[in-house]
DNA sequence: GGCGACGGATACACATCGATACAAAAAGCG
DNA sequence: CGCTTTTTGTATCGATGTGTATCCGTCGCC
């Protein structure tokens, strides 16, 4: 199944924003338009993007304010590409030293943004994550079980390892990501795929359920993973970070 | 003492060389002009570079080619800043993954490019130090193996070697600079070998299977490389440089 | 309690992946 | 050079992962 990447457009100008999202749609990516800050989060809440265009020039907060509160919360391995109004050092110095990973002066031409964005894409992908911010923590614990995101797998209270399969492992780390929330299953299949649900699209259910077996979770008791009916699911448990409280 | 960026200029047009290096020097910064492949090697061998700014289209080896032998040899760690023709050049550089840090397009503004290089610069800068000499360094650990990049082959806890094939090595080596990360098949063989895969193409999966043999890594539990189905390979376990802590 | 929608479980289909066998290509070696 | 040995790619078959279809239990609503 190919993953196609997922751009998250953030400026004001209703103009630009559409329009942008419009051409990297026409090329073949997915894209999501946001006008400010909060909406911004929001969506980052809600689906999994592999770059953000960031609008320096904002009324509210601007874009290197929102770009720096990026890089200390969860989002923080996510790539920015900024866009930057005059041809003017300062801000893109200031916009590197910020976190961003490229820039672009406005006005710029599509073809040159979709260039940037790929190659953005591309180079953070490559680079090894040690060398990057970290997405994740090596160790989520919850119940007795606790989830190397390392090593892929799970692992019980004596240590023994439970192999996840890539979907599992998917799921669990957004039900982990994401405790106590309801997910829907949209919301589920965007961030575990990339992708969108298409009628009568029950693979979310098998994959729970899947995920349930190895956990041991009895449907019944359901300790780890509710059932929300007609709106999703729900991580009940606490969830601990590299061996932290709960 | 102060350190001064050194800045090695690869082009084969004299004007643009020569006006690139004299615009650094102005801002305050080293720069070395080389003509082609063969003495932008011999420069390298006699003097350290912060980093090196490198024509794409040049005669005889052009620049990708320079570049994908700069990540493979001995001055793999240094930084590459490409210049291309404004053309589609862009896209090809983008899908081929000869790890460039930056690119420009031609005609630029030596403001622009003199801006890229402190950010390529200061990008790499703030990597942990130990990290970022893992280009270049001797001995890769990891589980109970150890890989001697230099003699190409691994060696157990006893200091047992085991041989590797050429094919087998590289392709451990791949891994290990991206531990963590899902590597598709494609961008394998093009890391391995500079080649495309064709339709049908499997040669990667025997080569994974070949190097889980000498791993003795048996792909379901605790494994060193874990498939991702549909997707590619993980390398999914702790790297250690030259007997760093993990 | 009865009805309908929703979700859990099972079975199955299909694609992908692992392992083995074998052939072609490359590298040693006399 | 010709032969052997090693390495690397292709073909094939069985195993595994993941999605669809189906049946049935259960929950909520009247």
């Amino acid at each position: 199944m190919e993953h196609i990447d997922h751009i998250l457009v953030v400026d004001d100008d209703h103009g630009i924003r559409t329009g942008v999202v419009d051409y990297l749609r026409k090329n073949g990516l997915r894209a999501t338009a946001a006008a400010e800050g909060r909406e911004m989060m929001a969506q980052l809440d809600t689906s999994a993007f592999d770059l953000i265009v960031l609008d320096v020039m904002m009324p509210g907060d601007d874009g290197l304010v929102l770009c720096r509160n990026l890089r200390s919360g969860k989002h923080r391995a996510v790539p920015v590409l900024l866009l930057t109004a005059r041809d003017d050092e300062t801000d893109r110095i200031i916009g590197l030293e910020m976190g961003a990973d490229d820039y672009l002066t406005k006005p710029f031409s599509p073809r040159e943004l979709l260039a940037r964005i790929k190659a953005v894409i591309r180079r953070t992908r490559m680079l090894p994550p040690n060398l990057r911010i970290t997405e994740t923590t090596d160790i989520l614990a919850f119940g007795r079980w606790r989830l190397d995101t390392t090593a892929r797998h799970l692992l019980d209270e004596d240590g023994t390892v439970v192999a996840l399969s890539g979907a599992e492992f998917r799921l669990l780390r957004v039900f982990l990501d994401h405790p106590q929330r309801i997910l829907s299953r949209d919301q589920l299949l965007n961030l575990t795929q990339g992708r969108d649900a298409e009628l009568f699209d029950r693979s979310i259910d098998l994959m729970v359920s899947r995920l349930r077996q190895r956990l041991q979770d009895d449907a019944k008791e359901q300790a780890y993973i509710k059932t929300v009916r007609s709106e999703g699911y729900v991580f009940s448990m606490p969830v601990s970070v590299n061996g932290d409280a709960p």
